[in-house]
DNA sequence: TATCCGAATTGGATCGTTCAAGACGGCGAG
DNA sequence: CTCGCCGTCTTGAACGATCCAATTCGGATA
């Protein structure tokens, strides 16, 4: 078994000291194209890498960011995470950090885990997926100045901190108008309780293009708990008030419930749903798409921005979704 | 902004030297119960936390973990792995573990991943999940000592290394003689192509109970890629060729293209998909349920044997799954 | 009382890297 | 000619933990 290969074995096969290996690693500029040449070539031929706990020693930095993974609860909005989490790892990735897992029962529990995570691991950030109004979790991390970027917006105060997010409003707001476009005219929408901002934000949008429309959109709207049963029960409730010719969910677990209160209707009532999770693909169920590989990418360019020093980085950032038409609409 | 808490400072405060509290911390039997407790005290009132950079740098251990998050491919199946995921998270804390997460495209550039996070980070070890026949990462990673875990058999060399499955066969043959003990006779199967293990064993599950039945399970099997219009396109084949009463699948992919197949049949054909994933759930679709946050629980077991040193531990752990009953059973 | 023993504790060295400071030679300016 | 500066490279120290060998100490034994 070949001795373990450290910058010291670098710096002998080289013929030049520790710290010039270090700075070829690090500084490159600082060294002289042909002494820099003979350490990359050592580095190439004793297949070294730098030993990431001792750099760690040194400099505090981990490049290693933490992400939650939550348990899948109804299981369809699960693999919205699913897949930010893929697409987070890969970008993390292609700028030199790594993803870190954790989970936590509650806001409580999860910020003990940050302050264990800190000082155990050194974590250089973290990347959290939704916030409500008035978060502990962000005001505890903003108070110790660790750097973070959450997907979704912080309702409450949008320069509280860089976050990442998909215009919801515009996506439904673009679902409303394909089906007015169709000649739908009583376009529902079911949606989350009052207050919660992504689902305030998704019933902005319908509203607006309603009315923009010149359609009034009293009594064209139901407010539930999200779950595929409740979504069943209040189109039916719809169905039976107002009888609109097309349903527009704020996400596909409600939307999947719609479809199945909607069967055997004629002319078929047309279903939105919004996420564009696999199920909606499975089923033909229309959604709006969200652009998850690009929102994570996007988080990973805001944190290096601020773990590199680059302050100039916009420190916002909203995405367009689109809208994945299938048969249902 | 309070100094850093090193073990030097829990010495001062405890009036020991470093060393005691390393012994506390690591060896807590050797120190007397007095001055371990004056020791402990110091930690909780300081807040202190071992640098695991520091720990490492001596022991060479990270207490990390790698597992790899792939791509969400049809989406339906990816939601296994999510949950795996989540349950691996959540028992290797437990235990003292933190995942990290990968990527990778092909084999090769996993191995290369592998050869990267070993040199830099010192991983401890690696779950895998999924293997095929002459797998190349798992070579790689034995050849080296490499500790590692596969959820999925070696179908080769059962011996080769720890794994643990979920007895897909016995999932299989359950579901069959529930459909056999509904009055069933003409039970369908629609698997992966002969040579997967995964595939095969399932088969095996729903050829062995029809057989003990006494039912002959010829002309009543097809075999596909998976995929949801695969499975529609074989069920079609099936009900044109031996009209079955009832389709078992290896897949809850492929049950859901059965599903759309057998649509208006009277009496209604009973369908039965496999994994349980949220779609099967969100339709109503039966389907057998791997117990999959155990898998994981099981599976940070294994590892912590082998990294522990606990080799009386078994090295091979086989799951019974369940069977989810809805209404298309 | 002297000696010894083992349990408990101590100080120093060490892991692999980066930081801080200094050494060296050559070059241009005074 | 001398000085200082710059570019380049080297040396010693430090990060915070654990390992190792040495030391202290209370108590049992001869």
């Amino acid at each position: 078994m070949p001795d373990k290969v450290t910058i010291a074995t670098v710096a002998r096969h080289a013929r030049v000291s520790r710290q010039t290996v270090s700075n070829v690693l690090n500084a490159p500029h600082i060294v002289r194209q042909e002494t820099r040449q003979r350490v990359e070539d050592a580095i190439a031929a004793l297949g070294y890498r730098a030993n990431q706990a001792a750099r760690q020693m040194r400099t505090g930095r981990s490049r290693l960011i933490a992400a939650r993974i939550e348990p899948t609860r109804d299981g369809i909005n699960g693999s919205v995470l699913d897949r930010f989490l893929h697409g987070l790892t890969e970008t993390a990735d292609a700028a030199g950090y790594r993803v870190l897992l954790y989970t936590a029962p509650d806001d409580e529990r999860e910020i003990a885990t940050y302050d264990d995570l800190l000082g155990t691991y050194e974590l250089d950030a973290f990347v959290l997926v939704g916030t409500k109004y008035g978060d502990p979790r962000t005001a505890w991390l903003a108070d110790r100045d660790v750097p973070f970027v959450t997907f979704g917006r912080p309702w409450d105060a949008l320069d509280a901190h860089p976050w990442v997010d998909v215009d919801g409003a515009a996506g439904t707001g673009a679902a409303t108008r394909h089906l007015l476009a169709a000649g739908h005219r009583r376009i529902a929408f079911i949606g989350w309780p009052l207050g919660s901002g992504v689902g305030d934000d998704r019933r902005a949008g319908w509203h607006d293009a309603l009315r923009n429309a010149g359609v009034d959109p009293t009594g064209l709207h139901r407010e539930t708990e999200d779950g595929i049963a409740e979504g069943e029960r209040l189109t039916r409730d719809l169905l039976a008030a107002v009888a609109p010719t097309a349903v527009l969910c704020a996400s596909d677990s409600l939307a999947l419930g719609a479809l199945q209160a909607i069967r055997g209707t004629d002319p078929p009532v047309s279903v939105i749903g919004f996420d564009d999770t696999p199920v909606a693909a499975a089923v033909g169920l229309a959604s709006v798409s969200q652009p998850l590989g690009e929102a994570a990418a996007r988080c990973v360019d805001l944190l290096t921005g601020v773990l590199d020093g680059n302050h100039e980085t916009p420190t916002h950032v909203l995405l367009q979704p689109s809208l994945a038409l299938r048969h249902t609409a």
